[in-house]
DNA sequence: AATGAATGAGGGTTCATTCAT
DNA sequence: CATGAATGAACCCTCATTCAT
């Protein structure tokens, strides 16, 4: 299974089965459904993708891939432990408000993956956190590194449950108050928001 | 649907169609795997349950019902806000501990109710996020209570994610991670735990 | 299988049945349908009747043995072809209004029988289609007395199709339009009524 | 749900699932026995018909649709109103004997339809009977039309429960006795037949 | 490359009936 | 007698997938 040629076809049906399986679950979603919702014949998409459980896979790696590869940047090119946290969580959260479907498909559909194409999707996972987990440690902090990694996640992962797009809330200012709540807590105050300078 | 009486039957039924839930997820379970489960006939199970989504619905409710009549005699019984907000994490994070199951199925399939049944228990979650976000109101936190709220329970409900009962960290223990990481942030001294020492 | 004494719960959910039974189809009606129409409990029906299918049996035979009954005691009690014939359309066409419910189950429902208990039913109706016919030949008509007869039990039986015992037209006006019109055809002037004396 | 465009598979599925419904009846047939009786899949009749019920509602509407054109067309080519009732019948009769499964499960499973797919027929229904019901309108009879009117049809439709195509009698000739006994009467002579001699 | 047609394998649910109490 | 509980057997329908064209 050797990656792909990109495909404008192949990244249109990602691009709307991510949309679709994030509107109505992995699951409950058809193979009609997809169908119906790209335009494409039934059997057209089997020349695409081998089928509806490797359709999730391509979305999940894919998103996997660009988070971790966008994350990789943004640290990259902020300075000191604290900003590059703050670069960290403010990429996570655009990036999952400016891909809403795929992150959610991603957060929510984890273990939908059955045996084998599971493997990999955990891998880049474990990649992804160890990437967190690194820069909270970094900080020197009291708390235990992995619970405040996954704290941290659960924090953000969890928006696909309230967070709108529409809404008057900015992805940024949200990551910027994602931020100041995990660095400083509930009763710090609001702005010791500037890397002390 | 009037309240029905207790039934132990049912009580079982639903105890372990929440593990199955927990296990396989809400659509993939089949009627016949809940069948081989309790040790019912197929058609027995129809005898307690209306069926599929009834039976989702059921232990939804049960259990948001049972957290939030928990979270209520927990806050009562402390004194101060602090407090009162850690009683309500403590009391979350070990309820969440001690029904895994029932409170992955609360987290993770909320959304696999359709119309009718969606209503009340959208209600029951109105209730308990009101009843978290009047705590940290009373804070005073400089913060926006709704996104704090929302941070808390991302953080919290994400467990059902990577936490096992069977490992060394202690419900207890894990709780009071939470309250001093969400209270204090990731920077802040270990234990300004007791509330005015 | 001898006929059982007289048992007033019995009869009271054969009547029920006969209503049910014609008001939704035999097939289509449950016998949780029954149990729910009679006020008896599931189970309870069964130390009345064997089964659903004895049920219909028993309704159709009673019916018919009724209206065989009748319809003798009709004709015995009218003087001349001509009026023993309309004595039976008048009977059967009362008979019919009278006990709806059971006479659609006898004419719908024919055939819903099955082997073993189909038999008694087509004798029953083998004696009374032979008694109109019997009526039929002693008018002397030209006609094919075979298919006069059921000609005629088409024209009154169909009325479950049709005919509302609520409205304004009587059983009995019904039954001389029916015996006009089958004696004297359409055209013929509309009463010649009395037998010529 | 416009009209589908011919297609022989569907025409024969039809055509079989007509006779297996009047065979056993709409309700007692299964899928499984359509699927067998056709050679078909079980999901593959899903590819031609949208269910069970659908199948009765098309059977039920071209049925209709052809024996209503079939009279206007037959009535038409005849002249003076006795002719054209005469039409009527020879029609209905011939088209009955035809086509008698069609024709049994159009007269047996009326009401076997449920709400959406009821009032088509119920339309198309009401249409014929109002064709035949202007006939004998036309004829000056003394006699109530509508009765007059249903009084035929249960003539014609009860031969579903007694006429074979396999016997001595053609459905020419049970039309033509029919005419006789509606028009003239069980004691009219037999052959005032010759609209004209 | 594309698709209409086809299907095996279930999936949720219902039902007539039985039986222990 | 009466009934709540239980169940085997089906039933209608759906779905992911294949294949001939």
């Amino acid at each position: 299974m050797a990656i792909k040629p990109y495909d404008e076809r192949l990244d249109q049906l990602l691009r709307t089965a991510a949309d679709v399986f994030a509107a109505k679950g992995f699951h409950p979603t058809t193979m009609r459904d997809l169908a119906r919702a790209t335009g494409m014949s039934l059997a057209g998409m089997y020349h695409y993708v081998a089928g509806k459980e490797e359709l999730l896979f391509l979305i999940q790696r894919q998103c996997f891939e660009n988070v971790y590869q966008g994350a990789l940047h943004a640290v990259e090119s902020a300075t000191g432990p604290t900003e590059r946290l703050r670069a960290f969580i403010r990429h996570h959260v655009t990036f999952f408000a400016q891909h809403m479907s795929e992150m959610k498909v991603l957060s929510h559909e984890a273990g939908s993956l059955s045996g084998e194409r599971e493997r990999p999707i955990i891998d880049l996972k474990r990649r992804y956190v160890d990437l967190l987990a690194g820069l909270i440690e970094a900080l020197d902090t009291p708390r235990d590194v992995r619970i405040a990694a996954y704290a941290l996640f659960g924090m953000m992962n969890w928006i696909y449950t309230w967070y709108h797009t529409a809404g008057p809330l900015s992805a940024e200012e949200l990551a910027e108050q994602f931020t100041q709540l995990y660095l400083y807590g509930l009763q710090a105050p609001s702005t010791p928001v500037s890397p002390a300078g």
